[in-house]
RNA sequence: GCGCUCCUAGCUCAAUUGGCAGAGCAGCUGACUCUUAAUCAGCGGGUUCUGGGUUCAAGUCCCAGGGGGCGCACCA
């Protein structure tokens, strides 16, 4: 901070005032305030009062300055509360005596938080108010409020949420409404019999996705860690040491690109179910994900349709479609691909489409490419994509009857991949040739390739019962549900530091 | 990481071909006892993101850097 000197000019005229205050006796930031309602509260209680209507009920209140009107007798302010109430307050020279109004005048700017104690009344014009007989200072703000009649720029809103959150009531809204999703969610587990674990953020060895881990050091042991870039691995241990039903609602870190449907930290949910396999957690998905809609946007069972931000409807209600993915995909391309295809055709394919070909892909990864440019790109009713090529999908188990493929779907809405789910790999010596295969690759400089957890191993050798299990990313989550980009769902997204 | 684009008063934005940096809101002073983004009159407020360069003259053109947005790549 600068020397006050060097200050824009408003900035100093409110220390000036602070200092004001201080100088003449009064605290601008007082241990409390009166305040014996919260600005809903008196709008409930004195609901449908006809226009000059006087009330008895004496009340104080408090919030944020984000109006004032003031003529030369009597002063009107809009305050505004946390959850975006508004309620005015009238200062007449009559009620409130010669020096409160003429303090008022000098002190109070936009942004401040005050105090007002008064008569509830209706205003001549119709505006319910407190008409106040005190006032006081409860915080004096340093800083000018952005008018609030146009949007602050993006880069405002995500570096001073704070603000935003004043000023913009869609920003208060998504919190509160990623706030349900997430007590639904866990509402949803509890009447399944789920237990909700918490495990290991800080892990010696990064397992359970693809995805390039952040780093770290732990003083105490001396040791290199990673932040997690998913539980899975521990959610299993879970599972094999009896905890058959149980979800994790968490943080995954992952080293890698940030855009409109990536952020380098996101809320996960894993959830596993020992005795399910890939088709019964389709189903738990789809009813924890109508039940969100139901629970925070409050749509009606059986007519789960989010209203987006930009004033679009989504149907979430209903059975979803499900399609194959090799299926899918030949008919797209026009030609049969299946596990046996050989991975020669398939560059070729990728080569005729335009598509990048990493040196190092497998047949199974230009499968997964191919399909999410010809047929996942374009999906944008809620559908499950079911059974993935084997090479990809180290975790998950054989297909009971279809030789080449993975019982794993994913669930893509509105073009983005929300959730997948599997029917988890739990024989311990496929499992280790899977893993073995996997630090292959990393050795190969796959930087994205799990290395082989031995500890993993060993529970896995102890014994999983079959299992399902599904990750779905809560920030998509309220993607789908609002139609907000993934920095609008996440309340204080990483940017970069300002210069 | 690559490409395109933007960055001007506290906030949102304007500034013609390179020619005196402006508006609305906000702030300050004054008027006003029923306003609703109050109104009216007057006044102040700028490192035009940063650093170089071209030019008589740069917000504007050129180079480098920082930050934002969009697209591509990677990922969920």
């Amino acid at each position: 901070m600068p020397p006050v000197d060097d200050l824009p000019e408003q900035l100093r005229v409110r220390r000036d005032k602070r200092a004001r205050l201080l100088d003449g006796g009064t605290d601008p930031y007082p241990v409390s305030v009166p305040r014996t309602a919260s600005l809903a509260e008196v709008r409930e209680r004195h609901a449908g009062l006809a226009a000059g209507e006087e009330t008895d009920d004496v009340v104080s209140v408090a919030g944020r300055v984000v109006f004032q009107r003031v003529t030369g007798k009597l002063a009107f302010a809009t305050l505004q509360d946390g959850d975006g109430t508004r309620l005015q307050v009238m200062l007449s020279l009559a009620e409130v005596g010669a020096d409160a109004l003429a303090a008022w005048k000098a002190d109070v700017d936009l942004g401040d938080i005050v105090s007002a104690t008064g008569r509830v009344i209706q205003s001549k014009r119709d505006e319910l108010s407190v008409l106040a007989s005190a006032w006081q200072m409860a915080t004096k703000s340093l800083r000018p409020l952005p008018v609030l009649h146009k949007e602050t720029s993006e880069e405002t809103r995500v570096r001073q949420r704070y603000v935003d959150l004043i000023v913009r009531p869609e920003a208060r809204a998504v919190v509160r409404t990623r706030a349900a999703v997430v007590r639904s969610l866990r509402t949803s587990f509890d009447a399944l019999g789920y237990l909700e674990l918490e495990t290991p953020m800080l892990q010696t060895l990064h397992g359970g996705a693809a995805a390039r881990p952040f780093a770290t050091h732990s003083n105490a042991f001396d040791i290199e860690l990673y932040l997690r870039i998913a539980p899975e691995l521990f959610l299993k241990r879970a599972v094999v040491g009896g905890l058959d039903r149980a979800f994790e609602i968490n943080r995954n870190f992952r080293n890698e690109g940030a855009d409109s449907s990536h952020s380098p930290e996101f809320a996960m949910l894993e959830f596993y179910e020992a005795y399910a396999d890939y088709d019964v957690m389709a189903a738990r998905t789809r009813g924890l994900v109508q039940a969100a809609a139901r629970d925070a946007l409050g749509c009606a069972e059986g007519a789960e349709v989010a209203v987006l931000a930009d004033g679009s409807e989504y149907d979430l209600s209903g059975e979803w479609t499900s399609l194959s993915m090799y299926p899918s995909l030949s008919e797209a391309l026009g030609t049969e691909v299946t596990p046996a295809t050989p991975r020669a055709d398939l560059v070729g394919h990728a080569e005729r489409l335009g598509l990048g070909v990493k040196p190092t892909a497998s047949a199974g990864k230009l499968v997964e490419e191919l399909w999410e440019h010809l047929v996942g790109d374009h999906l944008v009713a809620p559908t499950f994509v079911r059974d993935f090529p084997l090479e990809t999908s180290p975790l998950t188990k054989s297909h009971r009857s279809v030789d080449g493929v993975v019982e794993k779907w994913d669930l893509y809405v509105r073009g983005f991949e929300l959730a997948t789910g599997y029917s988890e790999l739990n024989d311990p010596v496929v499992q280790r040739e899977r893993l073995e295969a996997q630090a292959r690759l990393g050795a190969a400089g796959d930087d994205e390739a799990m290395p082989v957890d031995e500890d993993f191993l060993r529970a896995m050798e102890v014994g999983m019962p079959p299992a399902g299990g599904v990750g779905m990313g809560i920030d998509r989550l309220l993607m789908a549900l609002t139609g907000l980009g993934i920095r609008e769902t996440i309340l204080f997204p990483l940017v970069k530091p300002e210069a």
